[in-house]
DNA sequence: TGTACATCAGTGAACGCGCGTTCACTGATGTAC
DNA sequence: TGTACATCAGTGAACGCGCGTTCACTGATGTAC
């Protein structure tokens, strides 16, 4: 039964694949072992020959979904084109394939420290990212947009009314399109050299 | 060891309230019945005197969270007030005396139909309250706003880093009582009757 | 290049555990007279 | 008001189940010669 290098590492790789889809599809806490093994085709038995723990392969999991989903892989460049791919229904409804920052978030309160660091690591590449689209805003209007964004997510996926989920997201979407075209004054006198620009 | 029917109400409520706690601090999966009847000093076998099923008793206990914490019950009228208090630390660090819509968020999209139902006027109540602290907020800004409210509590208890989360807090608050103190361009011309004021 | 052996990816049964739920039982409370 | 009986809130053991993890085993792959 044994197989070769290359086919055991297609098995980790495609391991923690699944599991990435299956944690933001399902939870944490509702996938098991069995489920993920199950999803590459193999028994759960042969986990621990590729991860020490359902911990270890959930950090990997974890940075999986941040570097090949959300903002860090958002298409285009212009602010009103990521807010409408975030906040689009084709992303409320796809979990698997979205960003982590909304279908981690009320779970990770409770998680081990080293997944709550990776998460953590998510959010900053989430704000660079943010950062990048929009060299105008300063870090404070950044993080305003994230936590709008995770919201906004989060609240069209919770809710059972598929008017009011839409809602949620079209309006969260047009608040900021309109929001981030105006002119902001600047917050206080600038004191040590402003912002560029 | 049958006891008077004001003791058994007591129980009831004791449990309700205990489970409301309990599923916000821990989310709803990772509380046993055992708990719930633990918190209020009886044994597991006495639930089912009281409530059909775990999902009966979560129903209750959600509709409880709504009726008791978050917005519903916010103090004081001004939207600043609102704001410091819902996206205060106090709120962040006590989850189980919090809001339910960021605790249980992303949990919600995989809970039986009437929990999400229970959640989804949950929502609307929120809307209300912001409706009456914010009368000049048409309904699609206060959906962009409670997003960004529920997003920040959210990410603010996700992340590992104490630092950055209270920069989500206190910059998603900032931006929020300058974009309401500035007066807001009408989003386009009003055609059959524009919203009262 | 060919053979002999060691390695190890994956199997499937087993483990101890905690879960939601059921149930026979207990004994104080509630009710009928 | 007092007695006899029915009710039922709570107990604690038991159930079947799925979980994470372990382990003896299998047999193809990798390696040493």
């Amino acid at each position: 039964m044994r197989r070769s290098r290359e086919e055991a590492a297609r098995t980790r790789r495609a391991a923690v694949a699944a599991a990435s889809r299956l944690f933001r599809q399902r939870g944490i806490e509702a996938v098991s072992i069995a489920d993920v093994m199950a999803e590459v085709g193999l028994t759960a038995g042969g986990f621990y020959r590729h991860f020490e723990s359902k911990e270890a392969l959930l950090k990997e999991a974890c940075a999986d979904g941040f570097a090949h989903s959300g903002l860090a892989q958002q298409p285009g460049n212009s602010p009103a084109a990521m807010l409408r791919h975030y906040l689009s229904k084709g992303h409320r409804d796809a979990p698997s394939a979205g960003c982590p920052l909304p279908a981690l978030a009320s779970e990770m309160p409770r998680q081990p420290a080293r997944i709550r660091r990776t998460y953590t690591d998510g959010v900053r590449v989430a704000l660079a990212r943010i950062g990048e689209v929009l060299p105008g805003a300063d870090a404070p209007d950044r993080l305003a947009l994230l936590s709008s964004m995770v919201g906004a997510v989060a609240l069209a996926r919770a809710v059972d009314d598929e008017e009011l989920s839409d809602a949620v997201l079209r309006e969260t979407s047009r608040f900021w399109i309109r929001a981030l075209a105006k002119p902001r004054p600047r917050r206080r006198p600038a004191r040590r050299g402003d912002r560029r620009r």
